[in-house]
DNA sequence: ACAATATAGTTGCGAAAGCAACCATAGGGG
DNA sequence: CCCCTATGGTTGCTTTCGCAACTATATTGT
C-alpha cells in the first residue's frame, strides 16, 4: 500500500473542483430561464460587456472551442436569448445580438454572478478579492502564451 | 447594440478556461500512456497520496461524483494501472490500489503536474504561489461549505 | 430476528466540450 | 479572371461528468 503522506498541494486540484461546483451552481440557479451551464457564459459575455460580436470572437474572449459557440447561440436563440445578424462586408461572419428578453433578465443573471463570487470569496477581505483576480488572470494569461507559444 | 464597458471580472471567467486549458495540457501529456483526463485524477491520488481508498472515498477526496469514480476505476483497471480488493470487514467496499505499472511511471506522471503548475505560475514569486494555493484552497473549502449548508 | 433505512457501487441518460473534417465565402497572386 | 489559401461557421464523433434510478450489502430499531 503506498501512502506518501502531504505533498505540495497542485493548483490543479482545486481548481478542477471549484470549476465543477461553481458549474453545477450556476446550472441550478439559470434552470428556470431554460439556459444550460453551457450557455452562460456566452450569453453573459454578450450582456455584461458587448454584444454584436462574431462568433469567432466570442470563442476567443471565452477561450471555448468554437464548435460549441456554434451550438450555444443556437441553444439561446431557441430559447429568444439572441439573435444574429449577417455582416454585410462580410457574408460569412454572423453578429450576435441580446434580446429584449435577455436584458428583461439583466439584473437576476447579475445576481448568480455576485452569489457566486460572494460564495467562493466569503471570509476574504477586500484585498484578497483582489490579488485572487489578479493571480487567476495571471495563470490564465501564462497558459494561453504557454499554449501560443506551442502554436496553438 | 450593448456595450457596459469594463466589467469587475468575475473570478468563474478565468477559473473556468484555466480549467480548460489544463485539462488539455494534461491530455496530450498523458496520452502516451492510454489513460485519459478524466482517469488522471484519480490515478495520482491514489499514486501520489495514498491507496486502498474506496471509490466512496476516492470521490469525495477529488469532490467527484461517485458515478465517475467508478468509470474512471474500470478504465485505470483495463489499462492495468490499478486494481481492487473487496474489504473483508464489508462486502460493498472496493478498495483500489495501484499496480507496479503505476510506479513504473511515477516520475513521469509527477513531471506532469509540475510542468502545469511551472506553466500557470510563470512569474510568480514563491510566496505568490503560496498565496494563490490558500485562496485557492479556501475558495474551495468556502463552496464545498455552502453546499453542505444547501444540505448537498 | 426481521423490517426499514443507510451506504457502496453500477448503469442509463443527457449536457458540455474539444477535435477533425467539412462547407461557404473572402482575399491575393499569377 | 481564376486558382489557392485563409477565415468563419457547422456537423459528427468522442470523452467527461452530474444526476437519478437501481442492486447489493450493512446497520438499526423494535
Amino acid at each position: 500500500m503506498v501512502n506518501k503522506g502531504q505533498h505540495k498541494k497542485s493548483f490543479i486540484k482545486a481548481i478542477s473542483a471549484i470549476y465543477r461546483y461553481s458549474q453545477i451552481y450556476i446550472g441550478e440557479n439559470i434552470k428556470k430561464y431554460h439556459i444550460g451551464k453551457g450557455q452562460w457564459s456566452f450569453l453573459t459575455q454578450l450582456l455584461f460587456k458587448a454584444d454584436g460580436l462574431t462568433q469567432e470572437e466570442l470563442s476567443e474572449k471565452l477561450h471555448i472551442d468554437k464548435a460549441n459557440t456554434a451550438r450555444a447561440v443556437k441553444k439561446l436563440e431557441a430559447e429568444g436569448y439572441v439573435y444574429w445578424e449577417g455582416d454585410p462586408r462580410d457574408a460569412r461572419k454572423k453578429r450576435i445580438y441580446v434580446t429584449g428578453k435577455s436584458l428583461e433578465f439583466e439584473e437576476e443573471f447579475h445576481q448568480v454572478f455576485k452569489n457566486l463570487n460572494k460564495i467562493l470569496s466569503k471570509g476574504f477581505t477586500e484585498e484578497e478579492r483582489e490579488i485572487t483576480r489578479n493571480l487567476l488572470f495571471r495563470m490564465l494569461d501564462n497558459i494561453v502564451e504557454y499554449r501560443s507559444s506551442q502554436g496553438k
